[in-house]
DNA sequence: CCCTGTCAAGTCACG
DNA sequence: CGTGACTTGACAGGG
């Protein structure tokens, strides 16, 4: 098991998602930000195996509108070296790694603009994973998509697409459960069907179910995912109090995790925590981890 | 220097 | 019908 957090570090002083605006392109723009989120990724990185934080998430921000037409420069060449330098430093310290497309990737888009740009954000994606010579199981999470007013059609719509992926998307793409369309129950259909690992929002699970109990889907869930996936990734997080329900928690509520973690025995999951005080809540959690053995199957990082 | 409207992209719920 | 929320705030112009 592992404990994660996704994309920035709030006391480290640098951010890896550094960008610009679109009309502020250029190719030396484009240069100076890749290289500076790159040197703070690294920074990063290095902060978390300090603290044994061996789950993280890279943000898609890294290299700004590396799948928009303005980008032409090779980036991919002309970083390879860092790229590499970084991926060993992951694969010396067993860190698993995600990364999560935004909103505007839509594998089930009905319109074939949408669908042709959410694709090629997938490919800048798994290019980042490659260059940094990870196997398949890191991975990148999507949602099924929107609804478009008929359920069914868009998640054949979404099972049409995804088969027509190139196999170098296929092996890193993983679903996750949302807060307000498509539940886990949804996402196991798919996966009948695509043989998609589902990837588990405990939050998103909260809000929006079929009634299913989160002890019973941890079995099914658990099987989703093939030696070549990795463990499961599970998203945890805390509702902020007094805000509506969905809202992210300032920080972590570690009463609500241990009952959590407790209920994953004995299964061997990699957790995401989605908290906006980022290292801090995962800190936390860790030290919770270290202080009750008995919480987790395997030692955390030991996977 | 700080404040704040806005930013590449989409969908849906809410008020 | 405009706005907020979403995995993640940061940029940049104006006061």
């Amino acid at each position: 098991m592992r404990i994660g957090y996704p994309c920035i570090n709030r006391s480290i002083g640098c951010t890896p998602s550094r960008t610009f605006r679109l009309p502020s392109y250029s190719d030396e723009r484009l240069r100076e930000t890749v290289k500076a989120n790159l040197a703070c990724l690294m920074k990063i990185l290095s902060y978390n195996v300090a603290h044994g934080i061996l789950f993280f998430r890279i943000t898609s921000d890294m290299v700004p509108f590396a799948s928009h037409p303005v980008c032409t420069f090779p980036w991919q060449k002309h970083f390879a070296d860092e790229f590499r330098t970084i991926g060993e430093f992951l694969r010396f310290h067993r860190f698993r790694i995600s990364m999560h497309p935004d909103q505007f990737v839509l594998l089930n888009a009905p319109d074939a603009g949408i669908l042709d740009r959410s694709i090629g954000d997938l490919i800048y994606q798994v290019q980042i994973l490659d260059l940094l010579g990870l196997d398949n199981s890191a991975k990148i999470q999507i949602h099924v998509g929107g609804v478009y007013g008929d359920k069914t059609s868009s998640m054949e719509r979404f099972i049409k697409n995804y088969e027509r992926l190139d196999d170098s998307i296929k092996g890193r793409l993983v679903i996750e459960n949302d807060e307000r369309l498509y539940t886990i129950s949804d996402c196991l259909v798919i996966h009948e069907r695509t043989r998609i690992p589902v990837l588990f929002d405990v939050f998103h699970h909260a809000i929006n179910n079929n009634g299913e109990q989160t002890v019973d889907l941890l079995a099914p869930l658990n099987n989703t995912w093939k030696r070549d996936d990795g463990i499961p990734m599970v998203d945890y997080s805390s509702q902020q109090p007094k805000k509506r329900a969905g809202s992210h928690a300032e920080c972590i509520d570690l009463k609500d995790f241990r009952t959590f973690l407790q209920s994953t025995v004995p299964f061997d999951i990699d957790i995401m925590l989605e908290i906006k005080d980022k290292e801090k809540s995962a800190l936390a959690a860790l030290t919770l981890v270290h202080d009750d053995p008995r919480l987790v199957t395997g030692n955390p990082g030991d996977t």
